[in-house]
DNA sequence: GAGACTAACGCGACTGGTCGCAATAGCCGC
DNA sequence: GCGGCTATTGCGACCAGTCGCGTTAGTCTC
């Protein structure tokens, strides 16, 4: 089944738009933020505005092929749904406080210090 | 020791602003908004600005006598620290998803089924 | 292929929240 | 109390993201 035929089954449309978003996302190498992408996508598409690039990563995740996480609390960051596992962790949330604990894989251990500012 | 030397001990300083930025959140019976925050502040000094609000939310919330949430992933909200315990939840964070498991105490899964929309 | 249905688009207004700056006013030491 | 230091204020510009609307263009059926 092509992603085309995968998107339509959902009652969704793959425009060319939303084919340039999900590519930016997948090419990008970590987590990117909207504005990254709708830079990069701009390049091939100039007219794209911003709450295109919005919507088509709200619509992309709900269809499971990307993932958005607020890493800082700040900005939304986005990045493939198939990415290799970087960071399903288990945290405290208590109110404001977000403690990261560390996952059980010590090679996991590094990247999420980094994502997490921890 | 009074509020304004716990306060100073910390470096910052007690203003009338603050004093009622404080007032307001402990006053308030649930979560409040930001906004909901600065009107009740306004009816006793019209003259406040937003970002004053928000300002002394983030610095009470350093000083430990408030706490902010992102309930609906939208607004965030604030609460006084010291209001019986409503929801310390254990969460998995799987990229965007999060899901809420139920603490132990029954009496608290009604209530924080409400606070995330459950 | 043509027509109809409607998801998706681009735009512009709006919202919640942040930031830089010059002015104000708590606080401390004398 | 007075002066100096600097945290805090109010303001206005800005930023990330959302929403409503009229238009465009995928998709499905014939």
């Amino acid at each position: 089944m092509t992603l085309a035929e995968a998107i339509r089954k959902r009652g969704k449309r793959l425009t060319l738009q939303r084919q340039l978003v999900l590519d930016a996302v997948q090419r990008a190498r970590h987590h990117v933020t909207a504005d990254e992408i709708a830079r990069r996508v701009r390049r091939a598409y100039p007219a794209i505005g911003p709450s295109t690039v919005y919507r088509n990563l709200e619509a992309l995740e709900e269809l499971g092929y990307v993932i958005h996480t607020h890493l800082d609390d700040r900005v939304t960051r986005w990045h493939r749904a198939d990415s290799h596992p970087h960071g399903h962790l288990v945290c405290r949330v208590c109110g404001s406080e977000t403690e990261v604990r560390m996952p059980v894989l010590e090679a996991m251990a590094r990247r999420v210090r980094t994502d997490y500012r921890f």
